[in-house]
DNA sequence: ATAAAACTACGACGATCCTCGTACAATGGA
DNA sequence: TCCATTGTACGAGGATCGTCGTAGTTTTAT
């Protein structure tokens, strides 16, 4: 197989990313869901090891939500596709912002009493 | 007059407050803005003194949005409705995150040249 | 070559969202 | 009382969003 351009993922770079995209991304219950599991784990992850309870389409059109809006980075890896959250560039750009919103959800998940 | 129920504003109470909400309130680039002028404050704002791009029924909906998400707190005084940001509540709630938007919404500001 | 695994592209549906204009309500001052 | 100020309620239009199923692509393993 020749290598396929589509198989290559479009990022904004750290410059073009807004902070209006980035807590639309995170203003998803999904999606925030995807960035703490992605945010608690040590390495990059598979879109397949999420357990979400949509259906895979609407799993793809999440994560390509938070591609877009530079809340993470994705590549192939074979059939997979594994992701990261795009850390060093949102600590740069929105200093503290991740963190809090993370130590949030953990808080209120806390309290509503299903962490 | 007697007193009207209507100029009683609903507030969510502290405990009903959800990081999801709060994220999609601050999402939109007019409230956004509406929150940043607030904050830079010392003392509460009339609706009034907000100068934005939008119409004066749009204006209404957007602040009614902050409201219902727990964003801001209001009170009428005469014929001006004030608004200030529930900066206690939501600190206790999500610790750093108002403040962690706030700068980075500065930030992204100057980046752009036109804080 | 065949099949399985992982993910995508596309179109569709209903819901929500942002926007507006118009008409209305409440307050305070002349 | 009359009017100006301030904000609301309502309905509407158009855009975006979240969701899905189906069909298809890319890769890897057999």
């Amino acid at each position: 197989m020749t290598t396929n351009a589509a198989r290559v993922l479009a990022h904004p770079s750290r410059e073009e990313i807004r902070v209006e995209g980035v807590l639309h991304a995170l203003s998803d219950p999904v999606r925030l869901r995807i960035v703490r599991q992605l945010a608690g784990a040590t390495d990059e992850q598979a879109c397949s090891r999420f357990d979400l309870p949509v259906s895979k389409s609407t799993t793809t059109h999440h994560f390509r939500v938070l591609r877009e809006n530079g809340v993470i980075s994705q590549f192939y890896r074979g059939t997979a596709k594994l992701s990261c959250v795009r850390t060093e560039d949102l600590d740069a750009l929105f200093p503290g912002l991740l963190d809090s919103v993370l130590g949030g959800a953990d808080l209120q998940a806390e309290r509503l009493g299903q962490g």
